[in-house]
Order: structure tokens, then sequence, then C-alpha cells
DNA sequence: TCTCGTTTTTGAACGTAGTTCATTATGACA
DNA sequence: TGTCATAATGAACTACGTTCAAAAACGAGA
């Protein structure tokens, strides 16, 4: 029977990510352990560094799932999103919003997981943000036709600070935090006097 | 001789808070260890438990100083500021985001510092929040006299946090990254955008 | 100056992490 | 089925924050 322990490594790979989501979305990042992870998984701990180089690797990996569940949430808010581009962006960033807040720790893994120093980020995570980016890029190509590619590509960065801005601020009850009705408020507000006096 | 005791502890203090912001500075708040803080202050590790309850709490003494540089910053950067709300707005966001990239670590640590679950920041964290918040109020109670206070507020903490954004996500290589005289132009885009037309 | 009780300082030791690796168990193939 | 390569195991290693029993320093009274 070939394949049976790449079948089984699989599973366990599959059986890990799941228990590490669990886990961070419940308690955070910080809180993740090998051995509750082995534990929780019904294997030894050394197990776990026979399917990923080290816990950082398993946390990239759960940031995969939570980037590819965040890109669909936001692409979706496009379906019950008006027609005009800031209508548009505003459903978007109220989507990121939400998804932040139902996902928080999740999200912040995102962001706080830390990158061995100077070494850049893995590729997936890099086209997983540019994935964001279109979506921020298209409406504004419909708003401002005329404007030239660099200083759109600088807006779409800029407004997607924005929105990230807010919404981190916002949710961190450590850094004054906002009610959260009102950084919906914010975002629209924002983006309303970007974009729509333009 | 009273206060023999007294007076070292204090010296110890300053000290270790000078020591840890050194290196905090230059390898970052991940990398911050008791037993190097020992070695370069020339005492015992239990010596800094004397004088810390633990180093969450240096490190809060950090922030504090990190905070008040950050102010004065901020605040010098309004004396060569225009005239109009808008351009001390750009202005002092400049300033900020000069401190943030001179002083990276050190600003990271406000932010990364990670707090006891659920507890909220101290006091003197909120106020220097606070203080920050001030400089932005100020010239939006000018830009937006007839504005009424509760929506300044939000509009306040709405714009400092997309400064706070933009530098942050700016300054993050992981996150893609912005050329560092773009972040300038973003901030100077965006706060045109928002305040200029209204 | 010389005790002696108190307070402070010390650093070895403790608990808890991530990670490794010699050993054991397992699967694939002749 | 026997043999060997490969995978799984978990005790052990290292590194960390933190503690605490013991030693040193202190200061008041003789």
């Amino acid at each position: 029977m070939v394949g049976k322990v790449a079948a089984r490594r699989e599973i366990l790979r599959k059986s890990l990510i799941d228990i590490a989501k669990l886990r961070i979305a419940r308690d955070g990042l910080s809180a993740l352990r090998a051995r509750d992870l082995a534990t929780d998984a019904g294997c030894a701990v050394g197990a776990i560094y026979n399917v990923f180089g080290d816990l950082n690797d398993l946390v990239l990996s759960v940031n995969a799932d939570t980037f590819q569940a965040l890109g669909q949430d936001v692409a979706s808010s496009l379906s019950e999103a008006g027609q005009t581009p800031v209508q548009q962006l505003i459903v978007m960033s109220q989507a990121y919003h939400r998804f932040a807040a139902q996902n928080y720790y999740l999200w912040r893994a995102l962001f706080d997981l830390e990158r061995p120093k100077g070494e850049a980020a893995p590729d997936w995570y890099l086209a997983e943000m540019g994935q964001l980016f279109t979506f921020i890029h298209d409406p504004l190509r419909a708003a401002f036709p005329q404007m030239d590619a660099e200083q759109r590509a600088l807006l779409t960065k800029a407004l997607f600070s924005t929105v990230h801005g807010i919404v981190l601020l916002g949710l961190d009850d450590a850094s004054a935090g906002v009610q959260s009705a009102n950084i919906d408020d914010m975002i629209a507000l924002i983006l309303n006097q970007i974009i729509g006096p333009l």
C-alpha cells in the first residue's frame, strides 16, 4: 500500500492547522503551545516538527487560511454593494472590519506573527495582500480613470492602510478603543471625504 | 544615613530603563532578555525584580519615555508649520512618521507590548494617547467650527488611526512596505482630501 | 567601634517554553 | 515473512522569566 505515510502526514497536517486555528481564535497567538497542540492532536510533540519546520511555519499555514477567508468575505461583500466606487469601497471596508471583529485573534495573527529579522515576507503573503489591494484598485480605476497608474497605486495602499488603521485601533481596547458602530461610521466618513468629492 | 537604599534603587531603575531602551532600539522588543539587562547594568538578575514587578513593567517605563519623546517631536513640529489647519495636520503627521522611522523598534514597542488579557491599558498610556489626540483636535476645531463635539471627536480618532495605519504598513516591510518618501506623500494626499475640501 | 536585628541583594534553582535526537515502531518491498 | 529504510516518539536539551533561601549590607544602640 503506497502513500499511507504521506496520507497520514497530510491528515496530521490538516488536523494541526485546524487545532491551532481553534486555539488561536480562542486564546490568541501568544497562548499557542506545542505541547497543547500535540495533546489535542493525539500525537507526540516531535510529530509537529515532522510536518512543520517550527511553530511559526504552522501559524503561517493558519494565516494562509485566514487570508483566504478574509479575501472571500471581502469579495462576497461586493455583491451586496451599490454601484458607485465609493459605495463599493465602503462596503468592502466594513466587511474587513466585520471580519476582523469576528475573528479578532486570527486576524491579529496575520500581523503579529514575527518574522525572522530582516527576512522578507513569504510570497503567498504578499500575493494575498496584493489580492486585497486589487479589490481597492478596481473601484479606484472607475472613480479616477484619468489618474496615472503610479498615483493610483499609491492611493490604493493609502486607502488600505487607512482602513486597516481605523479597524486596528478601533478594536484594540488598549489604544482607546472606539465603539464598533462608530468604526463603520469613521470608515464611511473618511472614504466619502477622500473619494466622494474628487 | 537615610534614603541611601532608595537612592541606589532609583539609580538602578534609571539605569535599567536606559539599557532596555538601547537594547529595544537596537534589536527590538522581542530580543530583550532579563539576563542581558542584568549583565549590562552590572547587577544580579534578581535585582531587576526589586525595582520592577516584571519585565513588562520595565518596558512600560521605556514606553512612557518614548511617548514623551514622541509627543515633544510632534509638538515642536508645529512651530515650523504653516497656519492652516490642514498644513498643521500634515506637518504633525509627518513628524509622527519621522519619529516612527527613526525610532522604529521603540515606537513598535508602544503597540507590541502585550498586556494581561482583558486588562485595561494603564492610565498614563491613555493620557499620552489623549495628548496626541489633542494635537489633532485643535486644528480640527479651527477647520470645522460648526461641527458638533462628538462628530469632531470621531474625526480626531479617525485621522489619528489613518495616519498611524499609513505609517505602520509603510514601515513594515512584511506588509508590502512603501518607499519612505511616498509615506509622506500618502499622508498629505489623504489629509488634503479629507480636510481640504470640507 | 563593635555588635545584632533588619533589610536588601544575590544568583542558583524552578517552572515552562520550543526544539532536538537517540530510540522504538512502522510500513514498503523482495 | 524478513529486512531495511523511514517515521513517530517523548525524554532530554537549551533558553527564558521569575522566585526565594541564603549571604551581604545596613544602621541603631551600646
